[in-house]
DNA sequence: AAATCGGGGAT
DNA sequence: ATCCCAGATTT
């Protein structure tokens, strides 16, 4: 691999952080379990999405021994709203392995760091750069943007088979003499000045070395392939009431929002109706029998590979015990006890409206 | 290689 | 609406 410049780019972007990065809360210590905890919440998530839930998290737990020894439930709790809920279990486990297995020390070598659950190639050589000073290159959204604009990549930063292009020359850019503030700062550059539109290429510090720049073709780069467009699912939700307290169930550990709380439904089927579907569903799942009282709203949702609609019912508990086939638990709770339980933001989107004045008895 | 996995911010 | 985000894991 052959560069130009390398040497004033790493020079220019350095001291460019140095002057102009922002302060997070991240970035004041070398804790690695710190470093490690912020680089999983900001995998495919936002600086000021992460910040509050960052310090909630570290207030909870301030070491790797306390996340290790915490319960599961509670740490998704803190996890509730986040999003990408096996980051959140991963990192629970990969906790619990470094305190058996590495003596509660976080491992400062990137092959026995990376061997735990939820690190990756990024979080791997983030932790190890910045937290131990040892020389791996990160590859992010930010770094590939970069990258592509400066030498002018055309391979398409979102397919799988770029990426050993963009992480060898980010491993031949880096400064080896302080690779953590070098990753950051290229990350800092994408997120400030290199944005994904309308790039503030004026107050660059590489523009001089920037192919794209040079020939006025910012807006070309980086190459990306589309996606298909998502379908749209039509689902119910049921709010079964019993003698007061509404049901709710836990979905199974894996897969979409693994292990959050719900009010129970499913997906309505073609030439079905919105009511016989959250009845099917509440009785496949639950085994109880149950009859639809009234409506109580319809919400919207966009996930990330489709949309949902979804009808809400408020039910009535008519017979049956329970036998639960899907989920992996249920509660009768109070409507002041959804406080208490981790759900999906589909659910927050109406159980804002379940408030105890509204429900039905029975 | 493609699909899966959330939710919010920017445009 | 669409893209994008300090990506990892499964299929």
């Amino acid at each position: 691999m052959k560069l130009k410049n390398t040497a004033s780019i790493r020079k220019h972007l350095v001291r460019w952080y140095m002057k102009h990065h922002r302060a997070l809360p991240w970035r004041e210590t070398r804790d690695p379990y710190r470093i490690w905890v912020s680089e999983v919440m900001l995998q495919q998530t936002q600086v000021n999405t992460v910040i509050p839930y960052y310090e909630r998290f570290l207030k909870r737990f301030p070491d790797v021994n306390a996340l290790a020894e915490a319960d599961a439930g509670d740490v998704l709790k803190l996890w509730e709203g986040l999003g990408y809920y096996a980051r959140c279990r991963n990192l629970h486990k990969a906790a619990g392995q470094v305190v058996a297995a590495h003596g509660g020390k976080i491992p400062d070598e990137r092959t026995r760091f990376k061997k735990l659950p939820g690190v990756g190639d990024y979080i791997a050589s983030a932790v190890q750069s910045i937290a131990f000073s040892h020389a791996h290159a990160v590859v992010d959204g930010n770094v590939k943007r970069v990258l592509a604009r400066i030498f002018r990549m055309d391979a398409p930063v979102n397919q799988p088979a770029s990426y050993p292009q963009f992480r060898d020359i980010a491993a031949t850019l880096l400064d080896t003499a302080r690779p953590g503030i070098f990753n950051q700062a290229v990350m800092e550059l994408g997120a400030l000045i290199c944005k994904p539109k309308t790039p503030d290429c004026g107050n660059c510090p590489v523009s001089d070395h920037c192919g794209a720049y040079a020939a006025g073709v910012t807006d070309e780069y980086p190459k990306r392939v589309r996606r298909k467009p998502v379908p749209v699912r039509h689902m119910v939700a049921g709010i079964v009431h019993k003698e007061g307290r509404m049901l709710i169930t836990q979905r199974k550990a894996e897969g979409l929002l693994g292990g959050l709380w719900e009010f129970p439904g499913g997906e309505v089927r073609k030439g079905e109706t919105a009511e016989a579907a959250c009845i099917r569903e509440i009785t496949e799942q639950t085994g109880l029998s149950v009859g639809i009282v009234s409506p109580l709203t319809r919400v919207r949702h966009a996930y990330t590979h489709f949309k949902i609609e979804m009808d809400v019912f408020h039910c009535r508990y008519l017979a049956g015990d329970m036998r639960l086939s899907g989920p992996d638990d249920f509660r009768w709770i109070t409507p002041d006890e959804t406080d208490d339980y981790p759900f999906p933001k589909a659910n927050h989107k109406f159980i804002r409206l379940l408030t105890s004045d509204k429900g039905v008895s029975g």
